[in-house]
DNA sequence: GCTAGCATGTAAACGGTTACATGATTAG
DNA sequence: CTAATCATGTAACCGTTTACATGCTAGC
């Protein structure tokens, strides 16, 4: 998820690791907070593998800080992740989010329309939640209210995710089309 | 997460580790599958811990298996853990899922408002999620379909777990004043 | 005979958390 | 002067993933 949100800001514009914390901070909307001793070896490793380079800027009037910038094999990784999404980046929604910021770097739709298809399809299977014994619970069956709570949150926010899923494909389609 | 899930799924009956798994997988609602390497490794601390406690059950037609059980401290830990979660166990929605699942573990209501109410503040703070070089956009200054769609669906499930949350509290507060 | 499901584990590699460490600048 | 923010890093620890490894039973 980090790699993934790296490689993506740094597609927009080069930035300092100080500046893609906040970005990355953003990004996951304070659900997780990106800590330093994640940050920065993760910068190092993806400066390791090529996919980046720093440049040392020495501090006019404020601390030294590097420029980082993404390498074009850097921009061919990136384009490979969001085509490629591995089952965790379309199961797991806090990373599905890393995946649909970044969706636009692709140039192709149908490419946009392979991803979100997944994801819709994901949404599509039934969710088993709890087991009474070794059977799977209908929602009916479920007196705690607070595992009724998951499921009532859990089905609304599935209504407005596919919801928005058919509207997008709909558009990409058309735009496929023409 | 796990070892709130282990700790949990215990507490209401004793399990063998595979009937554990399934549990813990449905959940997840498949959001993140369970992985062998995970869970025995996570078993045997706990057990080391002193939380659990395994016995062997001669396979009479089937393989051999564990019958795991929990100890007194063991739900002594776990209600320790759904009186006190951590932040993450707050802000991270899938963490949240496995706290509120086990919650009616804990006997005091007061102590489930104070945690549901956590929840509720934290979803009453504004959430930034993109940046405009250094300056967080407003979503009406999104283009960027993916992301104008990432903020939609957030926007639909805050909305829905807040009405959730604020209906069950309502409850629990009236069992509380009588 | 084979596949799916039941059942339990280990080991290496990876990545993230927490705590530690440093130092500069700006606003109150 | 002090706190907040900018800015970058390291090291120990911990838990998860992935791959490997084994073996039984039930149904097709």
């Amino acid at each position: 998820m980090l790699t993934l949100a790296i490689l993506g800001f740094l597609a927009e514009r080069p930035m300092h690791a100080y500046e893609l914390k906040k970005h990355i901070a953003g990004l996951a909307g304070h659900v997780r907070r990106v800590s330093d001793g994640a940050l920065y070896p993760a910068v190092s490793r993806l400066e390791d593998s090529g996919w980046l380079t720093r440049r040392e800027e020495p501090g006019q009037s404020v601390a030294p800080r590097q420029m980082i910038t993404l390498t074009e094999a850097g921009r061919e990784e990136l384009l490979r992740r969001l085509r490629n999404p591995g089952p965790q980046d379309i199961t797991d929604r806090s990373k599905f989010v890393v995946v649909l910021s970044f969706l636009s770097h692709l140039p192709d739709p149908q490419a946009q329309i392979a991803v979100l298809r997944r994801r819709w399809d994901f949404l599509s299977e039934p969710a088993s939640f709890f087991y009474d014994g070794s059977r799977p619970m209908r929602a009916s069956e479920l007196t705690d209210p607070f595992r009724r709570g998951i499921l009532t949150v859990a089905r609304a926010t599935k209504i407005a995710e596919k919801a928005w899923l058919e509207e997008i494909l709909q558009e990409l389609e058309v735009k496929v089309a023409t």
